[in-house]
DNA sequence: CGACGCATCTAGACCGATTGATATAAATGT
DNA sequence: ACATTTATATCAATCGGTCTAGATGCGTCG
């Protein structure tokens, strides 16, 4: 069980960081809530939060990006992909079922990445470099699905940053309407570009 | 002078709170930028923070709002409307001039936004509602354009999500790009549904 | 096998600094 | 003179971080 206080405790701040953001959250909330002791903090994390806020950005985006490689895999076609990525996000914000707890294992962290922009510059690095790995993923799938290069470029970027978008006014807006009008909008910019 | 303290005030901490978030500026930091004593601030605000940061939401959605407007109605068509808000925004990234400190007068507040969203719900539907008032001119605009209806209500939603996605993709890179590529795109979006 | 020894991990008391907020007296302006 | 505004001193609470004593796990050796 060597392991299993650390990923609890990494698990927590991860989520807490997603919906509170880091300044946000403080260690006592994290150790409430993952019932770890604070020695065990400063074992695992001898750099304190700000390693924390590192590696629960790191482990989003392995996270998140197997869930994108997942849905680019499963489907043929690119648009296809996308939009059961953006429905399976957007299922979360159906209240009722207690589910969207877990949406920070599915999209983007916009919070914590605003927060770090002028804040820490590990942690800008770290988010402006997860964004690119996100995007590669898009851009690779644009490519085999036959568009040009500089237009997979272009498409991938934009993706990126709309979905970023869609997430952040979904999660203002308590409701899931934009992440569903990008799905709808998508199709029509997809086939402007084929 | 009866009003140039609290408008001090208030100012800076709409800057603060735009690029550091809520939980991370601290209302001594406030204090000290403005120049203004404690006192004072318990005077003005007498609600104390929530109070500071529902009243910088008001003036930037105001302030923003009277942006997007000018541009609205300095160009009879939407794309280029749009485009000179985007290039304009984008511009205040190029570094070398410390320009981009005003950039809170001109761009969405995602990080607010988000930091709000399960924090206070009285912020939480202060940006919300922000973001819906700020929509509707995009929505009026395409609508004197001669867009339909109901497409005019999808494409001023997509525009809503995607500028918040690129601004904070841009604040995060501190690079233009992502606004820039927007501006590229967007034609091609709009013109699929003219 | 049992006992020891050592490294890992846990537990929580504790630290100075800072947080948002309050109270009140002095200053200011009309 | 009197209301408004300013200037601090101060508050309890919490912040991130440190420290150390003890618990636990586990390979080694008698």
């Amino acid at each position: 069980m060597t392991k299993q206080t650390k990923d609890k405790i990494l698990e927590t701040a991860t989520r807490l960081f997603y919906f509170q953001g880091f300044h946000g959250t403080g260690l006592n909330q994290i150790l409430k809530e993952s019932g770890c002791p604070k020695g065990s903090l400063y074992h695992y994390f001898p750099n304190g939060k700000e390693q924390l806020a590192e590696e629960a950005i790191e482990l989003s985006k392995l996270r998140i990006g197997a869930v994108i490689q997942h849905y680019m895999t499963s489907y043929p076609n690119v648009e296809d992909a996308l939009n059961a990525h953006l429905l399976a996000m957007a299922k979360l914000f159906d209240m009722e079922n207690g589910v969207m707890e877990y949406s920070y294992t599915l999209m983007p962290f916009g919070l914590l990445a605003a927060e770090s922009a002028f804040t820490s510059e590990r942690l800008r690095k770290a988010c402006e470099n997860t964004y690119k790995y996100w995007e590669s993923m898009y851009y690779t799938k644009l490519v085999s699905n036959g568009y040009r290069d500089d237009v997979a470029v272009t498409i991938s970027k934009t993706l990126s940053a709309w979905i970023e978008g869609a997430v952040t006014l979904s999660l203002t807006q308590h409701s899931n309407e934009p992440l569903l009008t990008m799905s709808n909008v998508l199709p029509a910019l997809l086939k402007q570009f084929k």
